[in-house]
DNA sequence: ACCTGAACACCGTTCAAGT
DNA sequence: ACCTGAACACCGTTCAAGT
């Protein structure tokens, strides 16, 4: 009996289109966002776009590669806002979605490891040091005040994002020091931790208003220390 | 010709001490110190206590867990500075030496993706909290306050650690930007990524130095927005 | 109680070979 | 130019077995 007949031929497997870095590069973070970072293999990114594992390798260099064009990419996802005439609300914004983009792939800010230079980041650092400088800041103090606002976001993501995925730690956290009072008397009478107390965005914003009423508009300096 | 004659019964091994938690947070700072994130392996970590890899396992879940343990372990070795009756300058050595235990190791950034719950993380928090109560900061404002410098601390040690670890990437960045100027006009302006322009520390220190002056003595509560 | 040895199911990456 | 297959040198972790 000839099995020849019944052996249909498939489709030729409609390799949906030719492999390439940016298609590399949306597979990745669609893999990563299901499977956070210690899911991300190249044998699996290979698996999801139909290819070998070695094929990628003409593509991209390494897999650091990879992590580097996804953490880019998530920021190419997040547009800029539109400049007005109102620059700390510009930097309001930018911060603000900044911080959107990171959490909505909470895998990125582990990755922050990575140096973030890539082009969609930097597109940001311009459109945030454009917008402080028509606040009237230069020199120093828009060095300063670039890095102030860039290290709050990228400590409160991970900070955030970080909370978000761990499970029980917090609780636990939580249950030690309530079980230490007298090692922790500020901590527990400020409820250090307590979920309920106030909510991340609660804090973000607070603590943004307090780093833009910071700057001073005009020629005047910096508080000196 | 009986060779047990010269089969020396070397010294039992000298399995210098027993193997504990402690010996293995030990080493495995030692390991990160010297070879980065990557280059901890659960197997070169047994090498190095003279044992087998699966012999960790009895003292230790996971290696999940030994990095939470060497993350915490870090802080531990920075001791908190003396409480002095000047709060605010308690404040800028604790965040001071923050940075300081941070970038001592390098790879401690990295690591940030996991909860920072341990108890020398939690003392810290205690003392700055501590601090800042004497300042005057209750509720909401001591909640945002802690949060803002935690962030910025753990933000700035993050990027400076990355840069400091990236090779090229920094300059090639920059030669990015100064191709481009009608792209990044502004960073072109500003030298931003201009490595000789200003220091890691002066940048610090004086963002620090804003983040202070928002501090609120007395009743006045912060700036709404 | 503490450690070993063998084994399992993976990794990233290289390289010759195919088309 | 682009992809496959086989192979190398690793991983983290489990589990029975030794002492």
């Amino acid at each position: 009996m000839p099995t020849s007949i019944w052996l249909r031929e498939d489709p030729p497997a409609q390799r949906s289109s030719p492999l390439s870095r940016e298609r590399i590069v949306v597979a990745a973070v669609q893999l990563l966002d299901q499977l956070g970072t210690g899911g991300l293999t190249m044998r699996r990114l290979a698996q999801a776009l139909d290819v070998t594992a070695t094929a990628l390798y003409w593509h991209v260099t390494t897999k650091e590669d990879v992590l580097d064009l996804a953490l880019d990419q998530i920021f190419g996802d997040v547009p800029l806002p539109a400049a007005t005439t109102d620059w700390r609300n510009d930097v309001r914004s930018l911060i603000r979605n900044w911080r959107a983009a990171m959490l909505r792939h909470p895998w990125a800010p582990n990755l922050i490891g990575r140096p973030m230079l890539g082009p969609h980041v930097l597109a940001r650092t311009e459109f945030l040091q454009s917008a402080l400088s028509r606040g009237g800041l230069a020199e120093l103090e828009l060095a300063v005040t670039t890095r102030l606002l860039a290290n709050y976001v990228i400590g409160a993501a991970l900070t955030e994002a970080t909370f978000r995925q761990a499970g029980g730690e917090h609780a636990q956290a939580r249950r030690h020091i309530t079980a230490s009072p007298t090692a922790y008397p500020v901590l527990n009478a400020s409820g250090h931790l307590d979920p309920g107390r106030w909510t991340d965005d609660e804090l973000f914003e607070r603590g943004l208003d307090a780093v833009l009423a910071t700057i001073s508009t005009g020629p005047a300096p910096l508080t000196t220390r």
